[in-house]
DNA sequence: CATGAATGAGGATTCATTCAT
DNA sequence: TATGAATGAATCCTCATTCAT
């Protein structure tokens, strides 16, 4: 987020109003991804959004077009950044189990960092991936997570210490089921179970919890 | 639709208008969960669901109070049958293990089955749970399944087929994440891996995969 | 449009708001007609014509949709009253060119009577008659006075009094054009020419100077 | 397009700037030409004006002074097309009736050539004629057309082949009417009617029914 | 001359809810 | 209980025009 800004103020050979639209239309994109996040598509309201920017509601409609192409710019946006996000995960030196709680630690802080992306990815569930269907730059997004996963079944398999018949991208809907529940879902959950769902010890218990279960999933029977 | 009505009038010794009125309310609440579960309390229209109502708009108001008040019966419906249907499980004579897995399967088919109460459960998280939070008869609902799952714990700690530090509860918690995502995320999740979620064959693998993942977590180490 | 106010007034056996929603259409509708005829579709303002009117805005999309629906509704209703009024021609008695000369000083003065009408013809014009070609209701009027053209065409050449080859239709394009423009083209032509075409007295000769032209026209060469 | 820029750089001794001007102004008053034409003063946007021209809104701004202003101009710019154009008829050696035939004509090619200045004239009287009226230079525009039609008519008073007694201007009037109409009117007329008035045979037929028309006006009763 | 960005006022439409009968 | 009509407050969107560079 901060980025173009910083660059803004940095680079400055380019044409006039660049820089200034870049902020302008990411200033939108950060109040808008914070309200549709918040409210839904249908929930969040323009007049909200533009009252929150350091810009006026016209704006919206000259950056994005419309509610509709200002939830897919930030749809996009989101989706953009946990590639970007994942490319920073270096997994390269560890043993295949330990990569793989690694891994599931990662994705379990990433979810619960991100709460705003769940909730759009939810949001973009309860319409059905119209949206997302229709942004073929997210269509075979080609996760790397998926890779990695990939390298590390194998290289697991071979040592010997993952079973050889593990799917990684079944494996990665385990990890992303798990993690994103505890995300998603923690509001009805914790009202009908009474239970706490968001202390740090309930989350880093949770996690284990998973990292358990995922490990115990890949393992060997008789490992 | 027409049970009911058949039902009603038959079964009846009370006042006909009170049959009548039960008949109202059903019809409506059947639709308004299939509006509010394919488009959200924020998406789903008054003026819509009394269109595909048996009666009027007025009806509503006069029945339910509001878009509010029959959202919350709705839920409440909802839920209520959960618990109807949990009774209708009998675990009782089978060995720990094995009504472990009936009971990973009963919640996989069941939700799979029930994919309007899956998207209710995702609206109401969207609205951080405000209407469940508020409505006492959902709260600590005492969902009988953990009580089963306690039993199969306990039973299965005994017998040394299943580790005495699961808990219930977290048990619960996996079991639901992993089939809640099969639902609630296929649309995201399939555009973007691209990959089947809904033919028979991908259910069924996906099904017996969570099966696997949840037996695996129980067994202690050496089972 | 008296006649739904009369009407109401008098049968009065009816279901209880339909003569008034009766009137709040037929109000709706006047002034609409004359909004849309003084500015076009796209000139007229929705706010414009509620504020005339005895309701609401919200009253219009109720009653009519919307901007385009109500522009139908206008269409239907004026484009309805000619068939209406042309009906109370009687030519039946007259000799053929008698009739046709007094078929044409009633379009003439329609014409100059129903400025409005005119009007909004020129608007659909001016959107290549998009709206009428969806009007089945309007395709193929019908309009009587082809009827009453062709019965004037056909007992005129039995008589030797008007040319057998005058074609009914183009006789009546010609009519309507010199006709319309009257109207139409008054603004541009009268200022363009510096004539006057607003007096009585100018009227008057121009309808005579019409009608000489389709008797002359219509009249056998040696006639 | 290209013609214009290389006649004007080629053959211009004149500031290099103004033939860009030029230039830029003759490609934005073709387009608004084109826009006003099809939609009207009200409908036709600046936005889409721009779009299609070769430079930006700016530039209409700065050489129209803004949305009437270019209105004007194209009025302007039109009406005058037609004087150019008129003072090439050359009518002198004929006969008068074959003159009138001769000028009956080219106005109804002319107008079926130019269906664009057609419609403006349609747009400017929805307006009421109000940007004409402001317009000093289109008033009184003394069309070339009045000074042949009375040259017409006397000669053809003089050789008895035309009644003394018709009014130059109300002829013209008479003869605009049944070109217009065929132009103005056809979308409506036709859907109407369910007549053809676009095919070459139609135009055609309907040209030789006006020239007829207008001659049989003209004749004196014997001739 | 040229261009992208910005603006405010206006304009069409929709929604949950209530009223009259 | 039932129904069509009515309402006002939003809500999304568009337009001609101007500014900064």
């Amino acid at each position: 987020m901060d980025d173009a800004k910083t660059m803004a103020s940095a680079g400055a050979q380019r044409p006039p109003g660049e820089a200034d639209a870049d902020r302008v239309r990411t200033n939108i994109l950060e109040i808008a991804t914070e309200e549709f996040a918040a409210k839904g598509l249908t929930g969040a309201r323009i007049d909200e959004i533009a009252e929150r920017t350091l810009t006026s509601k016209r704006m919206i409609y000259y950056h994005f077009g419309g509610k509709e192409g200002l939830y897919r710019a930030v749809l996009a946006h989101c989706y953009g950044r946990i590639r970007t996000i994942e490319s920073t995960l270096d997994l390269g030196g560890r043993p295949p189990l330990e990569a793989l709680a690694h891994l599931v630690r990662f994705t379990f802080d990433y979810q619960v960092a991100n709460e705003d992306f769940i909730r759009l990815v939810m949001v973009e569930n309860i319409h059905r991936a119209e949206y997302v269907s229709q942004m073929p730059e997210l269509q075979a997004l080609n996760l790397k997570v998926i890779e990695l996963l990939r390298g590390i079944c194998e290289r697991g398999a071979a040592e010997g210490v993952i079973r050889p018949d593990v799917d990684p991208t079944d494996l990665h809907m385990s990890i992303s089921a798990l993690c994103f529940f505890n995300v998603a879902n923690r509001h009805t959950f914790s009202v009908i179970h009474e239970v706490d769902m968001m202390s740090i010890a309930a989350k880093t218990a949770r996690r284990e919890t998973i990292v358990e279960m995922v490990l115990r999933y890949v393992r060997p029977a008789a490992a």
